[in-house]
DNA sequence: AAACAAACATTCAGTGATGTATGTAAGTAT
DNA sequence: ATACTTACATACATCACTGAATGTTTGTTT
């Protein structure tokens, strides 16, 4: 380690400790989610954190706004089939972080004030695994649009069953991908006929 | 309130306790049942609960056992037919109190220690809303089976909602147990061509 | 190199939760 | 009526977490 200017040695702190709390929050959870353990994991001293951030949940807010960020990149645009709107959701849903998101999602329900401190991140999320933010014009079709509302929640569901399984995946996870994406692949086959032709 | 004999004494302060300790699982969350919120509400001390039960988490098992009592007995016996299951599964999971069961489920994931006391409670709210317990042979069927399972994950994506936003029901949620009934009973008309006519 | 500012580290006081220990009142047996 | 047990209440010691205040090092400016 030469000498370092203060901004490497600003962002190269900041990333310990989002990277910290990400990995505590989906190994342990909110609550075991303490300034002191995370400072403990980044290496770094708590002076350190309350210098960066104004409190943990300032940590938290901005650990889970770069998250957003890397799951967004990873999931790709919008998708512009059904079962393209689906993957692209489990990308996100499915990914093990995910469950740092759902993590202050649970907490953030109970606590009106972590609520606003987090709330827009959140809300961030939602609308990225939502279907609404899709503008194809093929969605709009009401039976797609159900089945595309619905099968987001069986794949929160099944992250939700994972996070409480110490992140294992469920025995019939699989299952219910293959059924969700056959369902999404019939879709696309209908649609395509009723609107494909006219692109 | 003239002479009452110890038991009835015993059982009221342990329904006030039980009683008081689901109510704010459900509007507060887990970090916020707290030993002496908890007995606050119940109208006694601590002295009270830690004289019926070890702990804290000794008291909420408790509490979420009778509340599997509840909603067993609400929902009924197995279904016999594919709607029906759906409609057993939501009678559990959509009531508001199950809030109770998915907080301590969540809370029982990131704590092994916690697992241990309340596990063996959660695993009987996991068979109540699984399929599996359904001893009916039409639930066999590969595409019935898996349709039950994906409803399932559906079903508690959709109280998760309900949970992350104050108990209120999402704006999609009748729309989406619409389309599950639906479908459950076209399924359930197929299956009873086949396999209903020799019963 | 001196002066300054930014990036940390350390310490401290306050809060809230927990389990235990002990005291008291209500019910039960003889 | 007395001894005894059960059902509580109160008081206490401890621990974990937090935010604030202060001290120290490292980099930057001139």
């Amino acid at each position: 380690m030469a000498r370092r200017t203060q901004e490497e040695r600003s962002t190269a702190t900041q990333a310990a400790l989002v990277d910290a709390a990400i990995d505590l929050l989906v190994r342990r959870g909110w609550a075991a989610t303490t300034a002191a353990e995370v400072c403990h994991r980044a290496g770094v001293t708590r002076g350190a954190l309350m210098h960066h951030y104004p409190n943990l949940g300032g940590l938290l807010a901005s650990a889970l706004d770069r998250l957003y960020d890397d799951l967004l990149a990873k999931a790709g645009g919008p998708a512009d089939t059904v079962c393209g709107a689906i993957d692209t959701a489990w990308t996100a849903i499915g990914d093990r972080r995910f469950k740092a998101v759902m993590e202050a999602w649970w907490a953030a329900g109970n606590d009106p004030e972590l609520a606003r401190q987090i709330g827009p991140v959140v809300a961030r999320f939602a609308a990225l695994v939502s279907p609404r933010n899709s503008a194809s014009k093929r969605f709009h079709d009401p039976a797609v649009a159900i089945f595309l509302l619905t099968s987001r929640e069986a794949l929160l569901g099944l992250a939700m069953g994972r996070a409480t399984s110490g992140g294992r995946p469920l025995g019939h996870e699989a299952a219910v991908l293959a059924a969700l994406r056959e369902q999404a692949t019939a879709l696309d086959a209908i649609s395509l006929d009723r609107h494909g032709a006219h692109a």
